[in-house]
DNA sequence: TTTGTCAATAGGAATTATTCGCATTTAGAA
DNA sequence: TTCTAAATGCGAATAATTCCTATTGACAAA
């Protein structure tokens, strides 16, 4: 870790952003939170980083809201809301996956099946 | 039918060509469909419709596969299998959407829940 | 038939999120 | 210090989608 301490600099606060957040960033709000204490800081580094995160399982991608990617540090599967007005994402903690059923629906239907998510829609308490 | 049989041609024509293919289209894969039946269709024409259909309720958006929004004519309640290779969705008819659970979810977190997605992700038998 | 009206459309420009290309910077090794 | 490779900044490029405006088409009234 003291190693990379300054190398990644930009790397890791890019990552510990989205780890640290419940909101289910976009890249544009990464930047914006991380702009203020690292002014040096350009929007291509964020995308360029999210995408690598992404690709190493670090993060995952919740798809796009409003035509924005969304992402969620939280790599363990579970259901999210997702607000139709204000485009807010909520975690469902109660709610389950049907995480047992990816291997039987790969079977039945010739398949691979990797992943599963399980979103609601419609509006949150406050845009209701 | 008959009185809009011509005014609404092309509008008919879009709404048609989603309603009666199992590809879960792009508003780019409609107009290529219609555009040789219909020399002089524009494609602002096959996005507005889309968009207006979405809106009336008449066909539903699955979101984006590689950042292109993909439509589905059937608006029953169902579950998709998407490929992350090719891109192709397909419908899991044999899997049942949690619907009981909109209403709980949102007196639970209060929430107003409209709808609820389902989806696999993973390679299709052509793509594994 | 002609004319008026208004919605639907064509076509291209504009917008916007995202990616790309390349020069520069940085950390760490030699 | 010098070298190397990865990480970054920054502006240009890309691509899906939306917007703007002139035109077209259907229908009703004269």
């Amino acid at each position: 870790m003291e190693q990379r301490a300054k190398h990644f600099k930009k790397r890791d606060a890019i990552l510990n952003c989205v780890k640290c957040t419940k909101v289910h960033p976009s890249a544009d709000w990464v930047f914006a939170q991380l702009k203020p204490e690292i002014s040096n800081l350009s929007l291509g580094t964020v995308y360029r980083n999210l995408a690598l995160f992404k690709e190493q399982g670090l993060i995952v991608s919740l798809g796009t809201v409003k035509g924005i990617e969304r992402f969620d540090g939280n790599v363990d599967p579970h259901v999210h809301f997702i607000c139709n007005e204000c485009g807010c994402v909520l975690d469902l903690e109660s709610v389950g996956i049907p995480e047992s059923l990816k291997e039987s629906i790969g079977r039945e239907n010739g398949l691979v099946v990797n992943n599963c998510t399980l979103t609601f829609n419609g509006l949150c308490s406050q845009c209701k």
